[in-house]
DNA sequence: CCGCAATATCGGTGAATTGCGATAGAACAT
DNA sequence: ATGTTCTATCGCAATTCACCGATATTGCGG
């Protein structure tokens, strides 16, 4: 992951709706469509169906058409990259690289 | 960690050129004056010092005045909060609590 | 005291974000 | 076909962001 690409996703993330979204979409586990959250929410349907769109376009979460409704689903993979790359970012911002006690010189 | 506080520090971490600094203090370990982050960059010094500011404002940087320079020490213990805080989502966004295999009815 | 170097802050500009209501289109039931 | 429901998208206004150059401040050396 770039570190664009990081930034990206993590800007998706960056926003209070976009977490309680994430965690509704989460609770209702794919039967989840836009209705429900923003009936969840206290936005306009348009104000959340953009927030929707912000974290679509970031690959955090999938759309599937379902009769009039659409389904919108976690992806837990682009989830679980994201925090590989978190992960990966803290390493790189350790404070020492030590290699051995005797070789503080 | 409350929502806003986690959105707000990812956010803080959701731009390439706030990445690259918190790379570049971790380099330098608290030897970094903001003249050195500007030379690394090839951006202007008002603008590295905005983002410099995001940082500390979202904690994950502090100032400390060492003669005409400015050092920034990163703060490894807010870094391990979002990170505690990061982690803590996924496990809210994991798909199912299933406790039993037996339990599946 | 005077200039110099480092840096934060101000003012400005253009782009992006966040929110809204209104509208358009798709799928469905009647 | 018609109306209903769900939802994406289109303006639109207000706010924030990202960037810059210019300026004010602060500490240091002469």
């Amino acid at each position: 992951m770039r570190d664009d690409d990081i930034a990206n996703t993590m800007r998706a993330l960056g926003h209070p709706v976009r977490l309680e979204i994430m965690r509704i979409l989460a609770k209702q586990q794919g039967q989840c469509c836009c209705a429900d959250v923003t009936d969840s929410l206290p936005l306009a349907q348009s104000t959340v169906s953009q927030h929707i769109k912000v974290l679509l376009d970031a690959g955090l979460i999938e759309r599937k058409p379902h009769g009039t409704r659409n389904r919108y689903i976690i992806q837990h993979d682009r989830l679980a990259e994201l925090g590989t790359a978190f992960g990966g970012l803290l390493q790189g911002l350790v404070p020492a690289p030590v290699h051995t006690e005797a070789e503080t010189a």
